[in-house]
DNA sequence: GCCACGCCTTGATATTCATCAAACACTTCA
DNA sequence: TGAAGTGTTTGATGAATATCAAGGCGTGGC
């Protein structure tokens, strides 16, 4: 069984208005903008659900964690995502800083009870999203090889980082792996083996070139 | 690699109106109520997501398929349970009866374009109970071993027909592999084993007894 | 510029689970 | 009642990935 040593975040976070904002894109959020540090906490599991947030620059991971450590990333959101919609009325995950991070923070009330349907069709939408990347996941967790997870890991940040083909990850080996539920040591042989096979260059652990993107997504099944 | 022998519905549901009805429970579904044999396909992936179902006798699998026939199925529903609620227009998933099925049907935009609140609501409700339950089963599938995720599944099972100590499953021991991104072999050494230790009892490869429910639970993780 | 720390990579070994193969049970149908 | 078919269990073996253990690289602080 594998364990991911849990990642403590050293304050948390307290929404401190700096100032009212309009959203730069998609979605409209009307909310104070958040400045968190590296592995700052932005909500816990457990906790009142009553916000949402887009992030403006950086990236967060939502996780769940097992009794014994054991961590499961749900999902990780880069800048323009917004995330923090919940089931129900308390937090199901924890969400932390990935990097230096600005989110916009709302009021989850403003937009859910907005009988506007602009507003609760975006909503509708942004929820469907996490539910189509959820349940994407989890045929990749339970169907695919290492080297599918890693490669359509690869693939899929580069579409959502602008279907660029040199990626700057925001994230640690560790997060990969919880997030692909592999251990940190076969994230780092999968990624050198794809190396060694010609499909991706690294340059510094978190700087990947992506030179035969085509044949990377075919790998993924 | 495993591979799940693909499953193919021997005849392609026709939506046939058989009556009007009121929905029996919890969510109001005015729709048609729909009769289908075991293996029977509700709706197929690619098509237009254009009805929502309600299960009122049998059991639904929703599933994906990877190229090369891996499958895996993202959620069942059990009588009471509404699915076929998509992120787009499109359907994602293939759904096929477990058994013989009764279903009712009702077009998906009565629901969606409503902007009674009620209704509204209820089917947000509906959605985000999904998105829970896809992120509960990326945790499983990402992060349990065998015996763990066999162990959900029965406790997971138990509270959704009632919590009851006494299991009819609907569905088969490849259902159950590819539920839990197993193999068929593995399902069912895991179900022996967990015989063994005295915390389940087989009867019937359908039946089973939680013998130590409490137990069963705390094996979960 | 050098040191120290954290993160990453690599190697050796262990474990879990998949695969291959066969026998066994339950069901259906004659 | 028996035979065939489907689904399940069990066994033997192998492959993929986890675990344990070092060593290397990069980065930030002094």
């Amino acid at each position: 069984m594998q364990m991911s040593p849990m990642v403590t975040a050293p304050r948390p976070y307290v929404p401190t208005a700096t100032m009212r904002t309009p959203a730069p894109e998609a979605i409209r959020l009307i909310g104070v903008t958040v400045h968190l540090s590296r592995d700052q906490e932005v909500f816990g599991e457990g906790e009142p659900a009553d916000q949402v947030f887009k992030v403006v620059r950086g990236a967060v991971r939502c996780f769940r964690v097992l009794s014994d450590g054991r961590r499961q990333i749900c999902d990780f959101y880069l800048p323009g995502d917004v995330f923090g919609i919940e089931p129900g009325q308390d937090r199901r995950t924890t969400a932390e800083a990935l990097t230096d991070t600005v989110l916009v923070a709302a009021r989850r009330s403003t937009v859910v009870e907005d009988e506007d349907s602009g507003t609760a069709r975006r909503l509708w939408a942004l929820a469907m999203a996490d539910l189509q990347r959820s349940q994407d996941h989890a045929l990749t967790l339970g169907r695919r090889s290492a080297n599918e997870r890693v490669a359509s890991f690869l693939v899929d940040m580069a579409a959502r980082l602008g279907d660029v083909d040199n990626l700057e990850l925001p994230m640690t080996r560790q997060d990969i792996a919880d997030y692909l539920g592999l251990t940190i040591e076969t994230v780092s042989r999968t990624l050198t083996h794809l190396q060694v096979s010609g499909l991706i260059k690294l340059a510094g652990c978190r700087s990947i070139h992506l030179r035969k993107p085509r044949a990377l997504a075919e790998l993924c099944a």
